[in-house]
DNA sequence: GCAAAAGTGTTTGAGGTACACCCATGC
DNA sequence: GCATGGGTGTACCTCAAACACTTTTGC
């Protein structure tokens, strides 16, 4: 017991919501727990903040640590904090939202983890600790902030058909919105580019694959 | 020193941006610290966590304690746990952004407090630690979430000018909208109603005095 | 009477919404 | 040939933006 201090303190950690999207659906890494508490269950990555790091570093460090992901979109979602949201000791978590293109998410198993997994953002497992609450809130949030341009830079992989981008965005947003409507509105927001390719594969007429336009 | 860890643990703090429209100007309150550091510069009102008490549950605390106000609109605006943002031990802070009419606003210099005083948004003092940082966050806030319905039920006092209103609602969004404009809008929304009485005083034809529609 | 803010409608354009059919492929 | 998703254009309606003059008061 090496640190004293005269007052009590609380642990704080960092856990991140890594969301990425395989054609069209919306989906969130999560990391099965191999230790108490909640053993078995599964759970967002995450880890104690070192004393002399920022929280965003802290953050950016799991989650290197559990993709091997070096960059891309990471915002802080909020601190949560109920007194006995952990049975091991009060701990204050600062939740993190990534988005990661699916071609750009490599996954292994962490040391403190028995398995790491994606799961459809509406097919959850049981979660431990307060999980469900950030997840629900890392969506609400996703919901009133991200628009179409940061789908098409921040989550889509480098080909996307217009129907993946549009059901991603059906995802996210919770609506449902017309095709032709949906492809008129993409016109004029000049986000991407046809590249000549088709994605071939389904039993019907092959779709065009698009890029992100390069932002001047 | 009666609280050891096997590891070391940052500090918790709660600090409130309490905001608030006089006569259409959009004000801040701020304590001048007593103490070391950053003595006789002005600080967001704020304080240790407790250990066995929620973030927000402290952030009300703090609210009471600086203004005596028990009720109104309380939001967390997130965390801030730069390592070296406090030089006498690492402290991880939660903002909350308060919003709270000015006729219910009463505040008194609390006891690690010299002073207490409400600051135009744009005309703010040398501030404390990172806290022109959190002002700064907690205005965009502001600007990206709140819309004029929010205004009229969480920060207009009981008795308002529509005038008022369009100023602290163009502080707010920092934009300017024509006045025709905005009241058609507000015709629309269906949020306010005259009360019959004026507000006299001015070199100019008095304004109606309106008030928040009571939601059903 | 003049300075100062209050109050009041119409026109226009942009953007969102509703809506139906043919096309290319695998089996 | 049929099932499956891909791809395309028009009409309407709603809402936001632009815009100027009269009214009531204090001095």
């Amino acid at each position: 017991m090496a640190y004293s201090y005269a007052y009590p303190h609380p642990a704080v950690t960092v856990d991140v919501v890594v969301f990425t999207a395989d054609e069209g659906a919306l989906e969130v890494l999560l990391i099965k727990r191999g230790e108490w508490p909640h053993t078995g269950k599964w759970a967002l990555p995450g880890g104690f903040v070192e004393i002399d790091e920022s929280l965003k570093r802290a953050a950016w460090r799991e989650l290197r640590e559990e993709t091997s992901v070096q960059a891309g979109y990471l915002e802080q979602l909020g601190a949560f904090g109920h007194p006995d949201r952990d049975p091991r000791e009060r701990v204050i978590t600062v939740a993190y939202i990534a988005l990661v293109p699916f071609d750009r998410l490599r996954f292994e198993a962490g040391s403190d983890a028995a398995d790491a997994k994606l799961f459809a953002i509406d097919e959850l497992p049981e979660l431990a600790f307060d999980h469900r609450k950030i997840l629900r809130r890392a969506k609400e949030r996703l919901r009133d902030k991200l628009d179409i341009a940061d789908i098409v830079r921040q989550l889509m992989p480098d080909r996307f058909t217009l129907s993946e981008l549009q059901r991603t965005h059906e995802a996210i947003s919770n609506t449902e919105s017309d095709k032709r409507n949906f492809r008129k509105k993409l016109k004029t927001l000049e986000i991407v580019e046809a590249t000549g390719e088709n994605k071939e594969g389904g039993a019907h007429r092959p779709a065009r694959l698009y890029r992100a336009v390069k932002k001047t």
